[in-house]
DNA sequence: AGCACGCCGACT
DNA sequence: GTCGGCGTGCTC
């Protein structure tokens, strides 16, 4: 009998989850001379075809006529830990279980031998004939390493053919290059930093966090230039010492040489890094380095949560505050907030790593349900730039200019010094908006709300919410009278058209992504600007972090507004926190530097938390406007994504949900805008927030909800954006 | 995820 | 008249 708990045996039944879009997990014979526990990755007959699954659950089968499960797979069943975690995600999300049994599940292993990549090696005369490809291929290959061919032929721009033609020759040798080395032990001691007492202190307190191997959370909060990663990277040297895995989240983005060449310096190797470009073999590899108990560091995008971890002994969240966290097809979840989840089942600490925290991981801290560790200084005892506003109700650019006097004057005082300044403005294109001078015909985008954005460059017009592309008309289209038409507000090409006017003997570049030439061009032009060749950029959003430019001491932010009018009920914090990156980029170097942001609301609490140094006094601010404007207080904020086929729809969904008798109190419809992906793929989205009273479970709430709902023509998804954890 | 069923537009 | 578009539903 209690047997039956443990072991499907043949003739019981088990309930197998299929990562498919599937809620429950479907029940299956077990065969006779088959014995089967819970965890164990099978296959089985789903209809017309055989799939892969997982067995969830033991004899609680119904009864009558099952199929059979056809076989055991040869791989290691999923980890207790790792099934928690599926259940949880999915009861939080609100996402089938079996969406989510995909983004845990292996691949059953591919049995076919893996070919060995073939490397070559200078190893003979050379050819009797000469040429320059093949001079430059043998000059490549000097040193007598053994050299991936692909490389070499890179490395030389040259051919394959060449190498080739060599190997023929003999002038190369041909062997098997040796397994890519995917698990090097990182050496905790390779290189240890040199820490403030400051740094140390905190360092300390997470390697002790570590040691004591149980779950609980930190916010460590710094600076940019503050020094958080060495910082945490001294827990990840502490659980390497136990001999335990660690995991650093990282946005995508953020998986960068700089990165990788920063853990390399400290541990002399580099990480298991886990994204979504790596494939095949080696990501086979590289989960079963990390099943194994091997792979001692992962770091990985968001999906690297949901990785086999053998002995899971750290997690760290790095940039905790980045949207980049938030996955929004398919299974709908913060990484961020699974992470600590994670911690959670696995008694692993958690520290959330962040410049500018987001709200909700703020009222966590404040809350006492996260430990808050703050690096309050710059490294190196750098100063952080000072920071000043330019009211422009009383210093105004004339008609059709946006830099006021006061701004001006200080990119000349920095062109005079020959340092570098940075002109901030988060709007690509030339305007924001068109118009007719003579009838006021406003060009809209035809699938959505927003205006059109005049892209001069480009000569069309765009629509930044959804991608629509029109061509700039010469007539007004509404009352054609021939060029009539006007651009009205600045974007970056319009602010580059100025600084140009202003200081035509300054070099200058604009910074955006609609950067011609493409992401490889733009990196370049990053570099060029850390080597100074420009003296004044003009950019958005995309300067604001990453790149480090030592002289840069000036950062204008030309519109300081932009962004807090906008609807979005995180639009503030999301101004703050990119103003925030953007004003620190000043006095990297070896200058101090200094901001000034043009404003024509210099009293806004956002503002003035920002000038004050002290994000503290923003989030209370913030605080306190919600509760002024009757919106439900942080940390009690879920959102809900509905979608159907049409705006409309979708918000009658939404309204039906708000309207039901029992629903949790103040819910409220907001417009589609967080969703710009949706749009383009043609579903339209509405997202709503949910205020929900401490008793109401909002989740369990939800998940009724749904089952009886008005049932939808489209689908409803639902994100819970805020709160993550007050269902632990 | 596949695969079947089912209801409206341009064609041998 | 049908071929086929993809929306919807089902798989123990």
């Amino acid at each position: 009998m209690s047997d039956e708990q443990t072991s499907g045996e043949g003739g019981g039944t088990v309930d197998v989850l299929i990562p498919l879009g599937l809620d429950q997990a479907y029940s299956y014979a077990v065969p006779p001379g088959l014995s089967l526990k819970v965890g164990d990755v099978v296959q089985v007959p789903l209809g017309p075809r055989e799939t892969v699954g997982v067995v969830w659950e033991i004899g609680s089968g119904r009864g009558g006529n099952l199929k059979r499960v056809s076989g055991l797979y040869d791989m290691p069943p999923l980890d207790p830990a790792l099934m928690k975690l599926v259940d949880w995600v999915a009861w939080y999300t609100l996402a089938a279980k079996g969406s989510v049994l995909a983004l845990a599940l292996r691949r059953p292993p591919d049995d076919t031998p893996e070919r060995p990549k073939l490397g070559v090696r200078l190893a003979g005369a050379p050819p009797a004939r000469m040429t320059p490809a093949r001079a430059r291929a043998i000059t490549a290959a000097e040193g007598g390493l053994l050299i991936a061919k692909s490389a070499l032929a890179e490395a030389a721009s040259v051919s394959a053919a060449v190498i080739d033609s060599l190997v023929d020759a003999g002038t190369f040798s041909i062997e098997p290059m040796p397994r890519e080395q995917i698990a090097t032990a990182p050496d905790p001691d390779y290189a240890k930093p040199e820490l403030s007492e400051g740094q140390a202190e905190v360092a300390a307190a997470l390697a002790a966090s570590v040691k004591a191997a149980a779950y609980n959370v930190t916010l460590l909060e710094g600076v940019t230039g503050s020094g958080k990663t060495e910082v945490y990277f001294e827990a990840v040297a502490e659980a390497i010492r136990l001999g335990r895995q660690s995991l650093i989240l990282m946005p995508e983005i953020a998986l960068t040489a700089q990165f990788i060449d920063r853990f390399e310096a400290r541990f002399g190797v580099k990480p298991g890094l886990w994204h979504s470009a790596v494939t095949g073999r080696k990501r086979e590899r590289l989960q079963a380095a990390i099943a194994g108990g091997e792979a001692k560091v992962v770091a990985g995008a968001r999906s690297a949560l949901f990785l086999p971890y053998k002995d899971l002994g750290l997690i760290v969240v790095d940039e905790e505050h980045e949207a980049a966290y938030k996955q929004e097809d398919g299974v709908s979840y913060h990484a961020r907030d699974m992470a600590v989840v994670r911690g959670k089942i696995e008694s692993a600490p958690v520290i959330l790593a962040s410049a500018t925290p987001s709200l909700e991981t703020r009222v966590n801290a404040e809350r006492g349900r996260y430990t808050h560790l703050k690096l309050p200084e710059r490294f190196g005892g750098r100063e952080l730039p000072g920071l000043g506003l330019v009211d422009l109700r009383r210093d105004k650019p004339e008609r059709g200019r946006w830099i006021s006097g006061a701004l001006v004057k200080a990119i000349e005082t920095n062109l005079e010094a020959k340092e570098q300044s940075l002109l901030f403005l988060n709007r690509r294109g030339y305007a924001p908006l068109t118009l007719c001078r003579d009838c006021g015909h406003r060009f809209q985008c035809p699938n959505c709300t927003a205006w059109l954005v005049d892209h001069r460059f480009r000569r069309a017009l765009v629509c930044h919410h959804c991608g629509h592309v029109e061509r700039r008309p010469h007539e007004c289209p509404a009352c054609h009278t021939p060029e009539s038409l006007t651009a009205c507000g600045p974007g970056v090409e319009r602010l580059a058209e100025e600084v140009a006017t202003l200081f035509p003997q300054a070099r200058s570049i604009v910074l955006s992504s609609d950067f011609p030439g493409g992401t490889e061009r733009l990196k370049q032009e990053l570099m060029a600007v850390a080597q100074g060749e420009f003296d004044i950029v003009v950019g958005t959003q995309l300067v604001a972090k990453g790149h480090n430019f030592p002289g840069m001491t000036l950062v204008g932010v030309i519109d300081a507004d932009l962004g807090l009018t906008s609807g979005d009920p995180r639009a503030a914090e999301r101004t703050f926190q990119v103003l925030r990156q953007v004003t620190g980029r000043a006095g990297r170097g070896e200058k101090p530097g200094r901001a000034l942001l043009q404003t024509h609301d210099p009293s806004h609490p956002v503002l003035t938390a920002l000038i004050s140094g002290d994000p503290e006094r923003f989030y209370a601010a913030e605080t306190a406007a919600r509760e002024a404007a009757g919106l439900p207080p942080f940390g009690r904020l879920a959102a809900l994504i509905v979608s159907g086929n049409t705006q409309a729809e979708a918000e009658s969904h939404a309204r039906a949900l708000a309207r039901s008798a029992d629903a949790p109190a103040g819910v409220m419809v907001l417009g589609p805008a967080e969703a710009p992906l949706a749009v383009l793929r043609g579903r339209h989205r509405m997202r709503l927030i949910v205020k929900t009273a401490r008793e109401v479970n909002l989740q369990d709430y939800l998940r009724s909800w749904l089952k009886r709902g008005p049932k939808p023509k489209g689908s409803v998804r639902v994100q819970v954006d805020v709160d993550p954890q007050s269902f632990l």
